[in-house]
Order: structure tokens, then sequence, then C-alpha cells
DNA sequence: CATAAGGCTTCCAGTCACTGGAAGGTCAAG
DNA sequence: CTTGACCTTCCAGTGACTGGAAGCCTTATG
């Protein structure tokens, strides 16, 4: 398989594929013409990458999870360690955003949003603040 | 002032302060030694940048929002569509890791996580999913 | 057989917003 | 005079790609 292939085969760019394989993440040997020859392997770990991925995992977790993948004698606490250490990253990132959400709120909806220039998000801004926004 | 003065006073390390000054949001004046030789001004930009980053503004915007504070005639309209759209943005990152998260959720529950290899999130990665998870 | 289109290769640079570190100049205190 | 804190510039690295240039390879058509 050439990469145009494993490319629309696992959704993934073909920079990002020979990103990967830049990186180590997948290792395909090469034709007599040079191009890289994909196994039915490595299509299935660029796959594997590619949901990894858009799961939020970095690219230092999806080694880590290819290799525990990869592994018949892991133990499944491993897996569940780093996607519950991933989870807890995702779910303090929503309070966070959450948090600024709230916030922005609150200034966009005083604001008149006409053409006069006076402006609650600028008082906001430059610390004037008129008991407003608790952030941070 | 220098730049460890409105550095404490911002709460801006002074590496980005500096980084700052390169991307042209402050231009702080030099004094004989070569020191940077801040203002009352400055150190307000400072603190207007500092607010505005930590609401998540990226620095563009951030640029835009300070010439807009600048502004004797600027337009709330204006401030309010910057605001808006930002916050628009964070509503839909919101939405997208919510959707994350209940994936995840539902993966790490599932995953007895001891030191039996079989493991439902390896599982899903893997693409053999059981009905698990409609992500993406 | 020539050629054109499309696919493949490498390499370099850019993204965003800093951050770290090296090498060296300046200043205030003891 | 020395120490230590502060300041300077410059270069490189972060994460995870992405864009683009220059050039080789393959396949289909005239």
């Amino acid at each position: 398989m050439n990469i145009g292939d494993v490319s629309r085969a696992s959704g993934l760019p073909a920079k990002t594929i020979r990103y990967y394989e830049d990186i180590g993440l997948v290792r395909p040997v090469r034709g007599d013409n040079g191009y890289r020859d994909f196994s039915a392997q490595d299509a299935h770990r660029l796959a594997f990458l590619g949901r990894s991925r858009s799961l939020g995992f970095s690219i230092e977790e999806c080694r880590r999870l290819m290799s525990l993948y990869e592994d018949r004698d892991r133990s499944s606490g491993d897996v569940k360690a780093v996607a519950a250490e991933h989870l807890d990253r995702i779910s303090e990132k929503i309070v966070e955003l959450q948090s600024l959400k709230a916030t922005l709120e609150t200034l966009v909806t005083r604001c008149h949003g006409d053409e006069r220039p006076d402006c609650p998000i600028l008082d906001d801004l430059a610390g004037q603040q008129d008991e407003t926004a608790p952030h941070r």
C-alpha cells in the first residue's frame, strides 16, 4: 500500500503519516522506487493512532497506548491509568472553559454593542471592574 | 520601572513581556544602560494584556482589543463582536470536550483495570468497537 | 514515443505563545 | 572589590502538524 492508500483508509493526511514515521510511530518498509510500502499492520496502527488522537490523547500517550496494545502481557490497569489521567485533564479543561464562558457571557451581555464608545468589556480588561467577574 | 517591576505588577513573566515588545504590543523606552524603562501606561497595557490573555483571547485579538481600548472613537459594537466570537469558540470547545469526556468515561468505566490484559479501551482504539462510542 | 497529470520523495520553514538557557553587561550592598 | 541580583541579546525548543518548493516515478492518453 502506498501512502495515499493508507491515508484514505485511515483518514490521516499523508503529511501526518510521514510525520508519524519521523517520530517512530510507524515503520513502513521501502519499495525499490523509494516509496513507502505500508503493510496491513501499519494500516492498522495508523487507524489506532487516528482514533487515539481523535480522543485527544497526546502523541506520547498514543505511543504508550500502542505499546500496551501490542504487548500481550499488558495489564488493563496500565491502560486505564493513561485514559483516566487524560479524562481528568479534559474534565479540568472543561471546568476552566466554563468559568471563562461565564465571565465572557456576563461581559458580552452587559455591553450594549452599538456605536457608542463606552464598553464594560474594555472596562473589565483594563481592570476597572465594577464588581463584574471574579475570574482567576 | 524596570522589567522586573512591571513583571511583578502585572504577573507576567519578564520573558513574556520581552516577547510582547518583540511583537509590538508594548514599546518601552530605553535608559542609558540599555534597560527597558516602562511607563505607567506601559504597565497599564501589560495589565490589560494579562487580563485579556487570561480570558483566552489570542494575541491578535488582544492587539485588536487594545487598539479599540485606546481609540476614543471606538464603537462598543466592535468590541462586543470580538468578545462574542471568542465566546462562540469557547462554547464550541466545551461541547467538543464534553463529547470526548463522555466517550472516555464510558471506556474507563468499562475497563476493569487490573492485571489482566483484556481491555475495552484498547479494543475501541483498535476499531473493534462493541457498539461503545459513536465518537466523531 | 512524448507528454501530461497525479503521486511520491525530501527538506525547509511556519504555526502559536511562549519558555529555557547561554553568554555577558549593570547595579547596589557589604 | 566582590558577590549576587538584575538586566541584555540571541538561539533553540515546545506539540503536532501544515504548507510549499523542487524533483523523481508511474500511469494514461495522443
